[in-house]
DNA sequence: CCTACCGATCGGTAGG
DNA sequence: CCTACCGATCGGTAGG
């Protein structure tokens, strides 16, 4: 499937914003890594903030879509926290330029687009909390303070938004990975 | 002792490089934060970029100093590499608005500050390595991948770096903290 | 998709 | 620490 120009510019301009962040990546980056000037732009968007949102929206969707999927009844429930992050780690590593930007270009986000992102985050979050909180009362998860926990698994799954560190370190086919990633959030690194 | 006029400017710097990052934030921003006109910021510093570079430089090497003090000879092999996650999360307590800036606005130093900031974090990385290729040969951690290890002790610590989260969860005192960290990192979330 | 151009803002300097 | 000012660059528009 052919993809637009506007899909074209989306993804040089979300390479930029990862290299260089939002602000400091001008319309004339964006415009050379595209052959063209930076005036012709504007053919395919409205601005640069119309990127921005664009981007980080389609993103909050997946991780949105995502999460949904294991809130039903799909799974069974003693398995879905560990679902939940096999998930996080695949839209993670399935769309890596842009994922790296929902951990700080969102604070670029023009209203209404930031409060629409941060709803999306909140949701989220509060969802992935409840599955914590489930697989404590199933005896799955021990009994230890639940924010931190949400913190450390979301966080410790950071890094593989970078895609030069992924790369770098998954030379590993992406079961082995995921294998490796759920160790270390249910068992720790002790022997 | 009274902070200079110089160390006001950094840290009112400091918080709006982590509200906005650095290349959104003006010198007219730092110059209405510190109650003068922009002009005038340039009898404390010698630019924006200087800023950055003290900011960065001096994070950099509180935590070179932490590791290099872990690797001397003070503690037991067996406790290193604790000892070392408990340093990190010490440093990054006790500097939060500096610390956030390394995640990424290093990327905006120029050379040749750049490259110093890099090798010390590199320096950092290696050092944290051994430790764990180290606890492994003790048989106090688990024979996984060093990489994804090193990488994900590292990325679960990181949210700590948001001053508004780590407040958020952490009302409890430091050495309860990091005891529930330890135990995450060392024995994950599993019953 | 281009050339030509706009007003606004940027980091920084001169001079007091 | 201020006023006055600089050249450069910014995102974006007009018109073809």
């Amino acid at each position: 499937m052919k993809k637009s120009k506007r899909e074209l510019v989306l993804e040089e301009a979300a390479k930029l914003f990862v290299e260089k962040g939002y602000s400091a990546t001008s319309m004339k980056d964006i415009a050379v890594r595209n052959g063209i000037e930076a005036a012709s732009l504007y053919n395919h968007i409205k601005s640069k903030q119309d990127i921005l949102q664009d981007l980080l929206l389609s993103i909050a969707y997946k991780f949105d879509a995502g999460i949904k999927n294991i809130a039903s009844s799909k799974f069974r429930k003693e398995e879905r926290l560990k679902e939940a992050i096999k998930m996080h780690i695949n839209v993670s590593v399935n769309n890596q330029d842009t994922t790296y930007l929902i951990l700080q270009d969102w604070k670029h986000l023009e209203e209404p687009s930031k409060a629409e992102f941060l709803e999306i985050r909140k949701y989220y979050q509060d969802t992935f909390r409840d599955l914590i909180v489930e697989a404590k009362e199933l005896d799955v998860v021990r009994n230890a303070n639940t924010e931190i926990m949400l913190n450390n698994i979301l966080s410790s799954l950071r890094w593989i938004y970078n895609q030069d560190l992924y790369e770098n370190v998954s030379k590993i086919d992406l079961s082995q990975f995921e294998s490796e990633m759920l160790q270390f959030i249910f068992s720790g690194i002790k022997k």
